[in-house]
DNA sequence: GCTGCAAAGCTACGCCCATTAGCCAACCGG
DNA sequence: CCGGTTGGCTAATGGGCGTAGCTTTGCAGC
């Protein structure tokens, strides 16, 4: 009876096989016995190694969202503004095409009470961090740059996610799409500076107020 | 041994409010264990009224998708421009506070080649339109409009999505930020509109060259 | 009112998955 | 070489989907 010399990284990684086999949707269909299977092992043995097949997914996901971040962080290093902006956007798309079972990872929001997802909503609150740092650039006031922060996530995430399932289905050019996506963010927290940075400026483009839609 | 009175529709009503009951992971979650025991019924009995799991969240999410295509027609009838956009931003995200269950059904694309989609995708292509036709009014020219709805439905998903999975931690007000969201798209749109009516306007916000960036 | 049949329940079963319990063999430290 | 820890195993439970086949209800038509 040869031993398949496990241990709790190789159950993990053979995890993040499995995700990244199953394409989009390869993180919502990650179960043991794929695991076990990968391994050439019986699926109660990988209670040896991991304590379920929740503990397995959150750790999965956290290794998603810190490469998230890693490949965030590293493509702004040097960079500020629009030029960082647009990095990090690109960044995160191309993390996304290349692992999107990892991204279907990152889509689930950390239990705020669970105490076992605290390290995930560390690593959320890094990743989310990041786009901070990227945004300060542009020179908001501290009560905007959330707001800012907030659009860019869902810009960033919607496209992705959109694209991911399978949601443009036009054979239209969807490079493009995104650069104008990506434009459109860009103008919008350029513009979002200057409003509230010269709030007498005629011709901003975001004349608008927004604290009428106040709940 | 009395008959529970069941039809199609009754099973597929119950099944609304097991996803209605079940925040937004209530279709995730739901189940015909679940369906079942709402019906007072043993499982099985479910199959004499529907073909599978499989066929009755398909018809939850076809339902859903249209719930959401006709909140925002009605929203927008009558109206044009960024006052019509505003419209369906705000009846986009009502429905999903509304109904956080029935938005997550909104979620899963079609499979563009199962013919049991068919019915799913038209109604998905429909909710499209509605958003085209208010993006119509910009007066894009046809090569960006299909760029403007992306960014319009990336921007209104990803920020649901992100608010509905708890995303959004700090507790500052959510609805300002999507306001200031919705500014942005309205002024991409408009200036999308812009550039490529007037291509020689010098003060164009979005005077980048995003042809630049196709693969 | 009776008869008969389709429809709507049911139970029993098979399969897949997660998880627990308890057994046994392999490796490693002394 | 020996013993304990550790990493496998099988068996079994429980829950979910789905199929098969039985039973009973309730209605249509006479």
């Amino acid at each position: 009876m040869p031993r398949a010399g496990l241990s709790h990284d190789a159950v993990v990684r053979l995890a993040l096989e499995v995700v990244d086999d199953g394409g989009a949707r390869g993180y919502a269909d990650l179960t043991l016995a794929k695991v076990a299977a990968k391994a050439g092992v019986a699926a109660p043995s990988l209670y040896k190694h991991v304590g379920s097949l929740a503990d397995l997914r959150r750790e999965v996901a956290l290794i998603a969202v810190r490469e998230v971040t890693a490949a965030a962080t590293s493509a702004t290093v040097g960079r500020a503004g629009s030029d960082a902006l647009r990095a990090l956007a690109t960044s995160w798309r191309t993390y996304a095409h290349a692992h999107p079972g990892r991204y279907g990872a990152t889509q689930v929001g950390p239990d705020p009470e669970d105490p076992a997802d605290a390290g995930l909503r560390e690593a959320a609150a890094e990743s989310v961090q990041v786009i901070g740092a990227v945004l300060h650039g542009f020179g908001l006031p501290d009560e905007r740059l959330i707001d800012a922060i907030r659009a860019v996530r869902a810009g960033f995430h919607g496209f992705v996610v959109l694209e991911l399932g399978g949601g443009f289905r036009m054979r239209e050019d969807v490079d493009q799409s995104f650069a104008v996506l990506l434009d459109m963010l860009v103008a919008g927290v350029t513009a979002l500076a200057a409003r509230d940075t010269a709030p007498a400026a005629p011709d901003t483009v975001l004349d608008h107020d927004t604290a009428g839609s106040h709940r």
